[in-house]
DNA sequence: TTGACTAAACTAATGCAATTAGTTATAATA
DNA sequence: TATTATAACTAATTGCATTAGTTTAGTCAA
């Protein structure tokens, strides 16, 4: 009978789906080893500790919805790139429960590795920004604009924190509607 | 000798403190209990568990907010008092960073008294929107904007999340200033 | 003043998950 | 085929939340 072998990328992609459908704070290495049928402490032969799977959740996370975003922009340009791209974070974080949390706490800028997770998905951003006109310092200020916008609300939605029943589609559409409108309101931009 | 008794608001404000210093996450009944000079099972007496403390410290949070985005907006009107209240909410979450982490994952519309911790924050909004000849549908849609982008600005923020070294308060500024024309774009708004 | 009563403290015990230590088995390789 | 490394295993430790059961200090009625 062979070894039930286990690789890295397994523990990442099982502990994703797991805090999916479980939550981040309820994802444990027992759960983990039991889904990977292995016992939990055989999970330190490949990580060293529970934080270290929930970081690498928060970059597995940021890297797979920068795929997304990418795609989602093809062929495209200017507002409605953006607004592509906007719909794809939305999408995203909100059929990713889990790995959103993740992504959301542990993204601190702390490592060159966690800085690279964003990376991608920011330096799309701002090609995406560059051709209106808007100064390269704006452009910075306008990516933080959209990142508090978007994780915000995503994680409101994702908390079910808006109480009252009006569509939540309709206020993401309205949002966007202000931020770009807002953005196009800057001097000379386009 | 006199006992020592301990008030549950004690606890609470002693658990706010806490947690702003040493992060919502590293917060134990332990610590608290040691700080209080109580041994942890006595918080028994006051509370049913960790959690309950970390949903009253949510309740704690957005009442105090309330009342200083209240103060901040005395005597001004439209967008400027919509912008004070931005920059209290900032104030506020910035400088209690355990406190907002429990206003941020605790929020969840779940019951009545959690429901009504936003309400005085939110409709004291809503008053400020509405003599701006915007739809009572569209203020609720922008207060969810305005939420998203606060909540997550400052989400990003205390985590120290925005790696690149340009000012925050700028980056804060101009979104505001992206938000309020883009609430001013909208059809027939003052 | 005193004697029950209550609230809130205490100590002791339990349970659970993360983690560490030490052991064993399998697969690759020399 | 013997050796070695890896990755599994079991057993033990730790730390915290929580529960159970006990004690003690104030309160209040007789």
């Amino acid at each position: 009978m062979s070894k039930n072998y286990i690789s890295d990328e397994l523990i990442i992609t099982t502990s994703a789906r797991l805090s999916n459908e479980v939550g981040l704070n309820n994802l444990s290495l027992k759960m983990i080893a039991e889904e990977l049928n292995i016992k939990s402490p055989s999970l330190y032969n490949h990580i060293s500790s529970l934080d270290e799977i929930k970081e690498k959740l928060m970059i597995y996370g940021w890297k797979e919805l920068g795929e997304k975003a990418t795609e989602s922009a093809v062929g495209v340009a200017g507002y409605e790139a953006l607004r592509n791209m906007c719909y794809a974070f939305y999408d995203y974080a909100t059929s990713n429960k889990g790995v959103f949390t993740a992504m959301l706490w542990y993204n601190k800028f702390e490592s060159e590795e966690k800085n690279e997770a964003t990376t991608k998905l920011f330096s799309l951003l701002f090609r995406v920004l560059q051709p209106l006109n808007i100064s390269d310092n704006n452009i910075e200020h306008i990516i933080r604009t959209l990142r508090g916008f978007l994780e915000g609300f995503v994680l409101l939605v994702n908390n079910n924190a808006f109480g009252n029943p009006i569509s939540i589609k309709e206020s993401f559409d309205l949002s966007l509607e202000i931020i770009i409108n807002g953005i196009k309101s800057l001097k000379g931009v386009k």
